[in-house]
DNA sequence: AAACAGATCTACT
DNA sequence: GTAGATCTGTTTT
């Protein structure tokens, strides 16, 4: 539990990283979270990607070395944390979408008011609301500081994984780059992206 | 200086 | 199940 967590992993492909990170431990302080659902990022190679088109003063982080945390501030009132992963240069990264918390359950309470337990990482936001984690914390390295990720323990190494779309984009909604665990409770259950702009398909109909 | 866009969440029916 | 609130940070002129 002590000392630097070997995230050398982090260095690979984004599409064979973000399924590893399943059953990994975030740590924030004293609150603890089991990641059970992640999105995978390719940078400069997915429209999906805050990274697409190439870098800006936001999304730098996402550039550098592998084992960082990328934190990004969304709809006004929303955070949301990636970890940064392949070789510097590439800007691929794994969305944290939700997790179970395992440690420091009392403090996650109060910062979440009578919300079930299970919900309580459950969803992007969420889960960086339950571990305080803010725009603050982008470009953190995650080896050991005051956050750190800890790899799956072997236990979870044969855990069955699902695949789907990922959720809420407007472009490459297609690609099915979300990964969880089967049957986890703390698994977010929103709706598959979906088309929002009607008005473009409607000027594309009257032709 | 101004416009834009948004990897969500909650509430409501 | 679905509609809409929300408003800051980022990007562009």
């Amino acid at each position: 539990m002590t000392g630097s967590a070997d995230l050398a992993f982090l260095e690979g492909p984004v599409l064979e990283v973000a399924p590893r990170l399943l059953g990994a431990v975030v740590r924030a302080g004293e609150v603890a979270v089991r990641l059970t659902e992640v999105e995978a990022y390719d940078g400069e190679n997915d429209p999906g990607s805050h990274a697409f088109r190439g870098p800006t003063a936001r999304n730098r982080v996402m550039f550098g070395p592998a084992g960082h945390l990328y934190v990004y501030f969304t709809y006004g009132m929303h955070h949301c944390c990636n970890v940064v992963c392949g070789t510097p240069g590439t800007a691929s990264a794994v969305l944290l979408r939700a997790g179970e918390v395992v440690d420091g359950l009392e403090i996650a309470r109060s910062r979440r008011p009578g919300v079930p337990d299970r919900d309580l990482a459950r969803g992007p936001a969420l889960l960086c609301r339950t571990l305080a984690i803010t725009t603050r914390d982008d470009g953190t390295d995650l080896t050991g500081g005051h956050i750190r990720l800890d790899p799956a323990p072997p236990a979870d190494a044969g855990v069955q994984i699902e695949t789907g779309p990922r959720v809420g984009l407007r472009h490459a909604a297609e690609r099915p780059w979300r990964f969880w665990i089967a049957g986890d409770p703390t698994v977010s259950r929103y709706r598959p992206a979906v088309l929002r702009d009607r008005s473009a398909a409607r000027r594309r109909g009257t032709s």
